[in-house]
DNA sequence: CGCGCCACTTGCATTTTGCAAGTATCACCG
DNA sequence: CGGTGATACTTGCAAAATGCAAGTGGCGCG
């Protein structure tokens, strides 16, 4: 077993695969907040109301988040497990665009 | 004067404005190796080429890298400062993306 | 002078994204 | 029971981004 390898290339692009299409990171990141319901987050977010399905069925599908039914015709999204561990990129991401190097 | 203050959404946002295009992380994942030409980086990632033309522009009006003229009709894509202080956030996406998250 | 390498550009097909309007379901009010 | 509003989407079509393949221009080398 080895125990410091550097992660290549692939990786990254792996996790672009899942997090890499407009508006996906952005969801994510508004999704770490708390489950948030689609109006909130299209609300928020600006984002189309076709991209804001598609990609949440998406991230659906890769592991990221969860839809929970909330009551008849309302449901919210929250992250799974996966979708928290997103965190620390988003933080770093954020840091950088913000100014202040991180 | 707050310390300690969480960057808001749209500090990601400027982040991606720079570096969410298609290919924009690859390419500078790429240059945190250190410097490469043209067609290194066209092989290397398997990028078309009118894009990677695209992005080498972009970038390079970002601040993110430059270009350092070699020979006559070679030249290497090299990071600036800004362009480096992205190795912890492709890091944290690679880990991600690979499987142990980070 | 012609050949090949290198860094691109250009033309056009395909895919993704965006806007605006429509559909479906159910609670609530009367 | 029927109308109204809230919520979560879908659909049709235009615009923009992306990808593929071929072409352009500079220069060293023989």
């Amino acid at each position: 077993m080895s125990g410091s390898d550097d992660a290549p290339t692939s990786d990254l692009a792996a996790a672009l695969d899942v997090i890499g299409a407009r508006w996906a990171l952005l969801i994510v990141a508004r999704l770490l907040d708390g489950p948030q319901r689609y109006g909130d987050l299209q609300r928020d977010l600006g984002v189309p109301t076709n991209m804001l399905a598609t990609r949440l069925r998406e991230l659906e599908t890769a592991g990221v988040l969860a839809r929970l039914p909330l009551r008849h015709n309302t449901r919210a999204y929250a992250l799974t497990e996966r979708g928290l561990a997103l965190r620390d990129a988003i933080d770093s991401l954020a840091r950088w665009g913000g100014g202040r190097e991180g």
